[in-house]
DNA sequence: CTAACATTCGTACGCTGTAAGATGACTTCT
DNA sequence: AGAAGTCATCTTACAGCGTACGAATGTTAG
């Protein structure tokens, strides 16, 4: 003990693979998930890049593992209320979380290997409806219809994240570039956006959310 | 010319940026997003990587390029029909197109700039929403329901493409590697998958497509 | 034939993931 | 106390990536 605190201000924390994936997630949240490499990732946790190899197998296990760790995030589906406002706030959850840590949606879809937490969130959501009365066959329907939505949308918001505070100006930029008067409808779209406050992005997701779920439950309806 | 075809049996067609993105797309095509590299693809075109650079500023522009090449293949809404079976079949379209370059979805979430293809394809499906009859508010809103679903959707489908053949095997072991019994809806889930036909897989789009496109059809009406 | 230009290539650098083995620290047994 | 063994980390090295820089080729105009 004495000897340690003597050579060493810092105690040196020892390795873990809960360690390297905090450490991994919080690099991708900061830079991206570029900036995340085995070697900076190192250096981060005060290390060398080949200390990680023995708390990991390869990179892709690290990847593997912050997708599942963000996953775990997301709220389930409450199996107290109704399936619809239960489905309905965990897909808002899913969409805050996945817009936390803008790059987990992409590694969600370039990355299969699924672990715990995503076998959880995908059986809960699919017990949601299930449980709701819906048939396997329109389960499996509605499931994708869902998953696409929230995957589509938050992707699209994701990509442009970066823009948060210059919107702006990327925006005004964009339109000048524009073959003037070529498309007078996408002009319009993108002056929408740029008069949008964030608060009002928010109903976006929503919007879209809702008409599959208003569309789902009039087919539960009609069986 | 007689020396040309005398000195070499190939007459060397000189490089030019289509015949680039061209080799460049069906590289990507062949063996996935990762297998293009400038050294494959140089080589693909019988030429040193640094070759390319002649006729193209750097990767990027490839990658967008190739983006927009695909992206222009997808059929706008016709201004014949009416705005609900225009949208429908050009979103069909697209899907169609982005699935035969499974790649093609994740660069455009990850690539930001806009060249004319997608420029016109985005203005048109705008058009189409706007003279239908929908608002400028409702039209926004409409084309972001659209485009998520459409990206959201074949992105999935995309990330299981190479799964085409052998997907009964892999679709089994991942039901074996599962904690017996936990996640008896995942398990169902995964059982339809593995039951259904690529055939009916296709009508899973526009299950999604038709939530959709019914509950703007409603609004619509209510306005 | 020569000068100008348009294309292509050779070399090199810094970055990436990671294989293989050396090095150090700590535990346990004698 | 010393030896043996295990665990954790580091050193070195390599192949592949995008691409900067400048030299070497065609190819055409005067």
């Amino acid at each position: 003990m004495a000897t340690q605190t003597d050579a060493s201000p810092e105690p040196r924390i020892p390795l873990s693979k809960e360690r390297v994936l905090r450490a991994a997630i919080s690099l991708a949240d900061e830079g991206g998930i570029e900036a995340l490499t085995m070697r900076k990732l190192a250096q981060e946790l005060g290390v060398e890049a080949m200390s990680l190899y023995y708390h990991v197998n390869n990179k892709d296990d690290i990847l593997d593992g912050i997708v599942d760790t963000v996953v775990s995030e997301i709220d389930l589906p409450s199996k107290k209320a109704d399936w619809k406002t239960a489905i309905r706030q965990s897909a808002i959850s899913a969409h805050d979380v996945l817009l936390r840590h803008p790059w987990a949606c992409r590694l969600m879809l370039s990355h299969t290997r699924v672990l715990l937490g995503r076998l959880r969130y995908m059986d809960s959501l699919l017990a949601a409806l299930r449980e709701g009365g819906f048939s396997p066959e329109m389960t499996h329907h509605a499931y994708h219809a869902l998953d696409s939505h929230i995957m589509g949308f938050t992707l699209w918001e994701a990509s442009f994240t970066f823009t948060a505070e210059d919107l702006p100006k990327l925006g005004a930029t964009f339109l000048q570039e524009l073959p003037t008067g070529e498309y007078p409808y996408l002009v319009e779209h993108v002056e929408q956006h740029l008069k949008e406050s964030s608060q009002e992005e928010e109903g976006e997701f929503e919007f879209g959310l809702d008409l599959i779920l208003d569309g789902l439950e009039r087919l539960l309806a009609t069986t």
